[in-house]
RNA sequence: GCCGAGGUAGCUCAGGGGUAGAGCAGCUGAUUCGUAAUCAGCAGGUCGUGGGUUCAAUUCCCAUCCUCGGCUCCA
C-alpha cells in the first residue's frame, strides 16, 4: 500500500507506506539527502528515519529553515550532555532545549565548580564524540519502564519530570552511550555536527524557580560548518561594538561611579544633549495631543504609597522609608509617579465635561533593583519616565488608548525603531493573589486594550502574567544589540488605583462617577531609550539629536582665525559643534571627528578662508565639496529637522 | 539576591611571590601641513578595597565592593 505525500510545491509523489524521510528526501535528490536534518510531516517536526503511514503533506527541513536549526540545537544538546556524562560521571540532567540563538543544558554537578577550563574541555569532547557519527535512536518507553531507568541511574530531575507525563507518550534519544528523556526531533547523527562552540556558564534555578535548587547552566551553539560559526562569532564582535554601554562611555555620554553609587547614572554634557533633544520632542508632541504638563516631588509620604497598594506589593523589597528627625514622618523615594497625579486630579471637583485630564510629567523615579539585574543604562536604580496619567470617562478609554498608540507609534516611527513588538501583558489567570482590583475590572480593561491594539491594526502577542499589579498593558519590546528584548512604551488602562484614591467626576446625570486612568509613557524611560536608540543607530544619531553636529576643521594654525569665525556663526545658528584648532594635521582631525561620529565636518583652509566658503565633509561618505557658508547653513537646517 | 567570570595608568590590554609594562589619550617642544593616526621628549599606577599567609603580596588565601554573562525579579 502507498501513502500520497505532498510537497512543498504542490506536487504530490506516492511511496511505500512506512517510507522515511530520509528515503522522501533521497528521492527528491542526493544533495538534498546530504543536507537534510529532519522532516515536517503535516506541520510537525520528525525524525527522518520516523516512518510515514498515512498521507501527509511534508517538507525536507535543513539548516536553512528555523526549526532545522532548532532540532540541529536540540540534538548539539544532547550531545553536550553526552560529553558531560563522559567527564563528569554522576552529573544529573535537568532540561536542555534549542534557544534562539544555540542551545543550553541545565546540570547538576553535586556542587563541583564548573568555570571556562572545564567549558573548553567538555567542547573538545563534544568535538571528539561528534566525529563518532552516532545515531540519535528513539525509543517508545511505558512510564514505569522510563521511572525505572532513570531511578537506577539516579537521576531526581528527570524522574520529576516523568511523573508529570502521560503513560504511553513517552520518548526516550540514544545516541553513543547516552540515553534521555526527550519528546524529540533529532538529527540523524551526529555527525552533523561539524563546529562547537561552548559559550558560557550561568546558573539557573530549577523549573525557573528560586526557591529550587540552582542547577548549571552550559550555553552553546553549534553549526553543520566551521565557517558559519566563524561568522556568528564575528557578528557577535560586532554586535558588542554597538553595545551602549561602550558606546555611551566613548562617545561621552553617560558614566557611572561607584562613590555615586550602583545604578545611578550620570549623564554627561553630550548625553543630556540627546536626552534634553528627546524630552524636548516629547514635550511638543504632548502639548499637541492635549496634555499638560505637571511637576511633582521626588520623595513622597509613605501614606501615598499604602493608599496606592505600591507600598504593600514592593515597599518591604524596596529603598528604605526616609525618616524625618523630629516628626518621624516617613517618606519614600518616589518610585512611580501616578500617585502624585492622582492626587493633582484631586485638587479641584471635575465635571464630566473636563474629561480626558491628561497630566504629563518627566518624573525621575528611584526603584531597588537587585544588584545582579543592573545594566547599563537598560536597567538602573534611578530614571526619568515620560510619564502621563489619562484620567477619563468609561466611555473614552477606546479613543484615549487609541491615540496613545498613535502616539508611541508616532516616537517609534520618528526614531526609525520598525522591529518592535507590541505585547499585550495580561494578568496570570492561575495567581490572581498577586493583583488588586476585581475580577470585572481586570476583564474591561483588558478588552479594552485589546480592542484598541485590533482598531489600529497592530500585530500583538498576548502574555499572561505580564501585567502590572494593578492593571494590564500594552508594552512596546525592542531588542538590543545582542538580542536581549526590553520594553520601551508602555500604555496601561487601570480601573484600580481611581478607586483606591477615592478620584471622582460629575456626570451629565449629576451623580459622582470614578474616572478610568491611563498610565502611559512612550520611551517608558529616557535611560533605557536612549540606551536603546545608541545600539539602533550605533551611535551616529541623527543630526538632530546629534550632540556634536559639526566639526570646523582647520587646515593648519594660519586658518585657525577664519576658522573660529565659522564656528561662532554656526553658534548663532544654533547648530552645535566643535573647533579642532589643535596643532595637528588635518587627516588626524578629520580622523577624530571620524571616530566621534561627528555629522559633519567643515574643512576650511587657504581655498576657503577668501570668500567665506566652507568645505564639506560627511560622517561615513567622505567629502562633500566646497559651498559658501551661508549655503551650508540652509542646507543644514533643512536636513536638521526635528520630527514633528 | 543566586551561579560563574573578572577588576593592573584616563582608555584598551600584557605581566606575575622580590614593591610594575605597551599602545592610544594627556603634557612639553619641534612641525604649519588639503580629507581616517607628523615626530621627539616627559609625565602618569597604594595593581578595586580590607584582612590573612610570608623575610617579602599587585601576584597565594579569605572577606568585601564594583563590573561582565546568565537565572530570578522588573510598579
Amino acid at each position: 500500500m502507498n501513502v500520497k505525500i505532498s510537497l512543498p510545491d504542490g506536487s504530490v509523489r506516492e511511496y511505500p507506506q512506512g517510507v522515511k524521510g530520509s528515503e522522501i528526501a533521497s528521492s527528491i535528490s542526493e544533495g538534498l539527502a546530504r543536507v537534510s536534518l529532519a522532516i515536517e510531516v503535516n506541520g510537525e517536526v520528525w525524525d527522518l528515519s520516523r516512518p510515514i503511514t498515512t498521507d501527509a503533506s511534508i517538507k525536507i527541513l535543513t539548516w536553512n529553515d528555523k526549526s532545522g536549526k532548532t532540532t540541529f540545537w536540540h540534538s548539539s544538546a544532547h550531545l553536550l550532555a553526552e560529553a558531560l556524562e563522559a567527564l563528569y560521571p554522576g552529573v544529573k540532567f535537568g532540561t536542555g532545549p534549542a534557544i534562539e540563538n544555540g542551545f543550553y543544558y541545565d546540570v547538576d554537578l553535586n556542587g563541583k565548580p564548573f568555570g571556562d577550563d572545564d567549558l573548553a574541555a567538555v567542547e573538545a569532547k563534544m568535538k571528539e564524540l561528534a566525529k563518532h557519527d552516532s545515531q540519535y535512536v528513539r525509543k517508545d518507553v511505558s512510564k514505569a519502564d522510563a521511572l525505572k531507568y532513570f531511578t537506577e541511574k539516579g537521576d531526581p530531575y528527570k524522574i520529576e519530570i516523568i511523573n508529570g507525563l502521560e503513560d504511553g507518550k513517552i520518548t526516550f534519544y540514544q545516541q553513543g552511550g547516552f540515553t534521555d528523556l526527550c519528546i524529540g526531533p533529532h538529527i540523524p547523527n551526529t555527525g552533523f555536527i561539524k563546529a562547537v562552540k561552548l559559550l558560557n556558564v550561568a546558573g539557573a534555578y530549577w523549573r525557573n524557580n528560586e526557591n529550587n535548587k540552582m542547577l548549571t547552566r552550559i550555553y552553546g551553539i553549534t553549526f553543520p560548518k566551521a565557517k558559519e560559526l566563524e561568522e556568528y562569532l564575528h557578528l557577535i564582535e560586532e554586535a558588542k561594538k554597538r553595545d551602549h554601554r561602550k558606546l555611551g562611555k566613548e562617545l561621552e555620554l553617560f558614566a557611572f561611579s561607584e562613590r555615586v553609587g550602583m545604578g545611578l547614572p550620570l549623564w554627561l554634557p553630550k548625553g543630556t544633549i540627546l536626552r534634553e533633544r528627546l524630552e524636548q520632542f516629547m514635550r511638543k508632541a504632548q502639548i499637541k495631543a492635549g496634555y499638560d504638563p505637571v511637576v511633582t516631588p521626588h520623595i513622597g509620604s509613605k501614606a501615598l504609597y499604602v493608599t496606592s497598594g505600591h507600598y504593600e506589593k514592593y515597599g518591604k523589597d524596596s529603598f528604605q522609608p526616609i525618616h524625618t528627625p523630629d516628626e518621624g514622618e516617613e517618606f519614600l523615594l518616589k518610585p512611580m509617579n501616578c500617585p502624585h497625579h492622582c492626587e493633582i486630579y484631586r485638587t479641584k471637583p471635575r465635571s464630566y465635561r473636563d474629561l480626558p485630564v491628561r497630566l504629563a510629567e518627566f518624573g525621575t523615579v528611584y526603584r531597588y533593583e537587585q544588584s545582579g539585574e543592573l545594566h547599563g543604562l537598560t536597567r538602573v536604580r534611578g530614571f526619568t519616565q515620560d510619564d502621563a496619567h489619562i484620567f477619563c470617562r468609561p466611555d473614552q478609554v477606546k479613543e484615549e488608548f487609541v491615540k496613545v498608540i498613535d502616539l508611541v507609534l508616532h516616537v517609534f516611527k520618528s526614531l526609525g525603531f520598525e522591529n518592535y513588538t507590541a505585547q499585550v501583558s495580561l494578568r496570570d489567570p492561575e495567581n490572581k493573589a498577586k493583583y488588586i482590583g476585581e475580577d470585572s475590572a481586570w476583564e474591561k480593561a483588558e478588552a479594552a486594550i485589546q480592542e484598541a491594539a485590533d482598531e489600529r491594526g497592530l500585530s500583538t502577542v498576548a502574555v499572561k502574567g505580564e501585567a502590572a499589579f494593578y492593571g494590564p498593558k500594552l508594552d512596546f519590546m525592542v531588542k538590543d544589540a545582542l538580542g536581549r528584548q526590553w520594553q520601551l512604551g508602555t500604555i496601561q488602562v487601570d480601573y484600580n488605583l481611581p478607586i483606591r484614591f477615592e478620584l471622582e467626576y460629575v456626570g451629565s446625570d449629576n451623580q459622582k462617577h470614578t474616572p478610568v486612568m491611563i498610565h502611559r509613557a512612550p520611551f517608558g524611560s529616557l535611560e533605557r531609550f536612549v540606551a536603546v536608540l545608541i545600539e539602533h543607530c550605533a551611535g551616529n544619531f541623527p543630526l538632530w539629536l546629534a550632540p556634536d553636529q559639526i566639526a570646523v576643521l582647520p587646515i593648519s594654525e594660519r586658518f585657525n582665525d577664519y576658522a573660529k569665525l565659522v564656528y561662532e556663526k554656526l553658534k548663532e545658528q544654533d547648530i552645535r559643534g566643535l573647533l579642532d584648532d589643535r596643532d595637528e594635521k588635518i587627516g588626524r582631525k578629520i580622523r577624530d571627528a571620524e571616530t566621534k561620529k561627528i555629522p559633519f565636518m567643515l574643512i576650511v583652509g587657504e581655498k576657503e578662508a577668501g570668500d567665506q566658503m566652507v568645505a564639506v565633509r560627511k560622517h561615513g561618505q567622505g567629502d562633500q565639496g566646497s559651498v559658501p557658508l551661508e549655503e551650508f547653513v540652509n542646507r543644514f537646517r533643512i536636513e536638521c529637522s526635528a520630527p514633528v
